[in-house]
DNA sequence: AAGATAGTATACCGATCGTTCTATCTACAA
DNA sequence: TTGTAGATAGAACGATCGGTATACTATCTT
């Protein structure tokens, strides 16, 4: 408790519960009693629920961007490998007890108008991470790097929510499977390691 | 409006509704506002709200198989040819106007508990639709049927959500091309109209 | 010592939520 | 004509929603 403020444990207690109740269906007060901070101190950081929710998936955004690069970073293996290790991370994420399908996916289920910020800011985050995976394929030698980010995104995103749909955990390996077809397809090679897992 | 009971009114405007908006975000009176209905009339068919979600879960699912089966019927070529008719027909869904993403991910995204009727609804017509495509699959001779409707699978969902988050429109192309190559690695064959376009 | 900072406690607001009750109207049979 | 069943309109329920107001208490700086 000692180094946290009140706004980390808001924005922390928000973040699991938007996640895994649902935005619309989790109310404030849920929110500051996990937290365990008073209803003033929320408003005092965040003027309205909206401006928390934003708040919460901004946060999430960078979570997950920052963590990514750092794995993907120390993944062993030429640069085919290091996008691959991407699927691993899925497995992880999608085996995990608490996952409930895309955070970001999940919010713009809850905010269907682009022009909400609510929903800007997942495009955003899906927006970066797509330039990323993009860079990752153009550094591996991909001949149209564009194209394999935009296949390896489907196959990321739809494994992720299909997972959360029906909970089998083949999905996961049919998508790395595909994505190994995809990746050779365009050229990129791939260690003997990386095939034979 | 003659001919349509009350029951399906309310059945109608709450699928619109429902989709667009959110379910927990949209209220019993815009549901019977919409319908036309009284609130009476709405609770004598569906005893709670619960129940009306449940119902317009279950009849959207069963519009999207039946119109998947006839339009994947009515599409020319051979047995792979029909397996791509499947991303004709995500185009033109995902250019419609009122499109908002995949209506079984966002009422999973409400609904993250798979012992909650509406997500166990979501989660029986992913599995259907599963069961579809592998027959699909198994009937254009592909090596691993099983593997393919999965990878297929993916592709399909994974470009439905991204189109949602991002609106580019690129997203089923890449996903379409991606198709053709796994597709193609089965020894599945396609014609050349498929090929071509 | 004084004052700012950060947070607590709680009571309250109007609006809306899902749901139920009641009063009224209508249609048809006896 | 009267009785009755069913649909309808709308008030009202308690609960909860997001958000505000007022008053109090530590802690730390200067």
């Amino acid at each position: 408790m000692a180094g946290k403020g009140a706004k980390d444990k808001l924005l922390e207690a928000a973040k699991e519960l938007f996640y895994t109740g649902g935005i619309h269906a989790t109310g404030i007060d849920k929110v500051i009693e996990t937290a365990g901070v008073t209803r003033m101190t929320l408003y005092k950081y965040f003027p309205s629920k909206d401006d928390l929710i934003l708040a919460v998936v901004e946060l999430k955004s960078r979570e997950v961007l920052e963590q990514t690069r750092m794995r993907v970073d120390a993944a062993p293996g030429n640069a085919g490998d290091k996008i691959m290790a991407l699927f691993k991370i899925l497995q992880q994420f999608t085996d995990d007890a608490g996952f409930c399908g895309c955070p970001f996916t999940n919010a713009v289920a809850e905010y269907s108008d682009p022009s909400h910020p609510v929903h800007a800011a997942a495009a955003k985050h899906t927006e970066a991470a797509r330039g990323y995976l993009t860079e990752l394929c153009r550094s591996a030698g991909a001949k149209e790097p564009d194209l394999l980010a935009d296949q390896l995104s489907i196959l990321l995103k739809g494994a992720v929510v299909l997972k959360a749909l029906e909970g089998s955990c083949q999905v996961v390996r049919a998508a790395r499977a595909a994505a190994v077809v995809l990746i050779t397809a365009q050229g990129v090679e791939l260690s003997e390691e990386t095939l034979g897992a």
